[in-house]
DNA sequence: CTGAAAGCGCTTACAG
DNA sequence: CTGAAAGCGCTTACAG
């Protein structure tokens, strides 16, 4: 099964006596009289015609292709990300090339180079991540969305999540509680150490004296569920609980509910992201939320803005977050 | 900011002293002598090369790429099938083209032709979809994932949704339900009629007389939430619910929290997918499980076998199905 | 406005 | 085993 183009531009010039550059230009808005223009579009309209990508990639300057690299499609979180930045990618006539981490994070950087890529989205970086600077050193333009890497060469978006663990500690501390334990996500990503010290920086404040207990949830459900059985079987519980992300706080919840736990009445229960389950009355996280869609609108953005201008200065944009007080925290017991 | 490889095979040959093609065949494991192998071998390391793949398009008869059209990636039902698709495809070097609901479809079909896509996967086509006839016609190998379209002529690959609608109302006629609704899919969606069928046969072979009230949800969260609530709240409140998907179960609980109506107590609720969200204690759904995973990896399979023997007779597989029971459903009141 | 030609970076026969 | 050459389907100067 070749996959040629069952029709190339070529056979549409023939058929409607013309040069294929005619052809070409009517098909980009190159001057063509009326005349010639309505004479090729009729046979381009006959085959319904579709130009080969790969050889206006080749002939071309630019591929029209952009990178997005995500963790796992599974996590709630990504999907929105992913269509957010479909939305404006596409309105720019942009594709986007999907990495996920199905393939090996190094064969996803060869991936993309293979394809051409005008510029790359990382939306989950960590610190020690070599991937995106290999991008750069090729000139290809990278964005930091959602994750990012302080001090590295690209334009970055991302929540204020220092401002978000803070939020969370103040929410906690103000309801009274003074047994406090994290979740934590995955170490090195930005958006851990950011929430994390946050989080930790607001309760020193309030009492350099009061411990957090930190457990490992790598913002995965499976190893927060486990994490989160162990913590809330063992002595000494917590009365409240910090998840870096609201994922973990499900599987916080759902470990509490098979443990018997009630929330809020025994555990309060403080996620982050504010993905569109959480809001969900089974569920009604009390969260703080970050403004997914914009992130990963405003890290599309930047990476036009880079393909437009290689040489402007880099951006770096931080947006609000906001507290959403819902079900699942209350006072202590 | 031109987006040509930074370095090309030519280059490559002239710093490595042979010929361009010497340099394809190493690449590609043609015949080289040991010593000009290495010598290639360490320039292309040097310069980290990575071969164009719009020029192997182009003068390769393959592109390597894959379509796979999805709907709302946004519902975790997809995310789970490509996947699943990714993990078989990459197995065999193959690329994947994602195509999702924020494109029109017409144009997605186009993008899909631009791109010279070796063949696509349909996950959710509906009986009157001209979309899939629109690749065939131009030669493109189509199979029929999840949804299928009877006598289309495509590979085709689903759930036993039939037996899945039979198996729901088995279980809630078993439990004592005389007063049952359904929740209905996207209308033309092969699941939805399947399921619908089923349901509504083993109902009638149970008693003829017995009514099924039916509302419309469209497999969509937000659409089912709103007709769950108005149905809720209206007279002659069903006992039993039957959502045609695990999405729609979600937004009908979440419509009963709402409402103040207990699950099961007041209501039984039964959905159809299995994700793995309904296995969380704060959902706890009962439902008819389909092999989600095992669908995605046979459709990609089945693409696989028909780019490999373009000439073998079509194919049709329907995939078991199993009652899972959880915590949605009990006795009417 | 239109055509002939060059060339993008590769793979693939074809010679030697 | 290796090189020279053709050619994939386009876009883009360059002439006319």
């Amino acid at each position: 099964m070749a996959r040629r183009p069952s029709v190339t531009s070529t056979q549409i010039a023939r058929e409607a006596r013309v040069a294929q550059s005619t052809v070409s230009r009517v098909l980009n808005g190159g001057s063509v009289s009326p005349q010639t223009r309505e004479r090729v579009l009729a046979v381009l309209e006959k085959y319904d015609f579709q130009p080969s990508q790969a050889a206006r990639s080749l002939v071309g300057s630019r591929t029209g292709v952009v990178g997005v690299v995500i963790r796992d499609l599974t996590n709630p979180f990504y999907p929105v990300m992913v269509k957010a930045m479909e939305q404006v990618l596409y309105e720019r006539g942009l594709r986007l090339f999907l990495v996920t981490d199905v393939v090996a994070p190094e064969e996803g950087v060869a991936m993309l180079r293979r394809e051409g890529v005008e510029g790359a989205i990382f939306t989950a970086a960590v610190a020690s991540d070599p991937l995106p600077g290999r991008l750069t050193e090729h000139g290809i333009p990278v964005v930091l969305c959602h994750r990012t890497i302080d001090g590295f060469p690209a334009d970055q978006v991302e929540a204020d999540n220092v401002e978000a663990g803070r939020l969370a500690a103040e929410h906690l501390l103000g309801l009274g509680h003074r047994r406090l334990a994290m979740v934590a996500g995955v170490a090195g990503a930005s958006t851990a150490v950011q929430r994390g010290d946050g989080f930790r920086a607001r309760v020193r404040e309030f009492d350099p004296a009061l411990p957090v207990v930190q457990v490992e949830g790598g913002f995965d459900y499976d190893v927060s569920y486990a994490a989160a059985r162990a913590l809330l079987a063992g002595p000494d519980r917590p009365t409240a609980l910090f998840c870096q992300n609201d994922v973990m706080a499900y599987a916080v919840l759902n470990a509490a509910s098979a443990c018997g736990i009630d929330v809020p009445g025994a555990l309060s229960v403080v996620g982050c992201d504010d993905v569109p389950m959480s809001g969900w009355e089974r569920i009604a996280l009390t969260t703080v939320r970050q403004p997914l869609v914009r992130i990963a609108q405003v890290g599309a953005q930047l990476l036009l803005d880079r393909l437009a201008a290689a040489d402007a200065p880099l951006q770096r944009e931080v947006l609000p977050v906001g507290f959403v007080t819902r079900g699942t925290t209350a006072p202590p017991a």
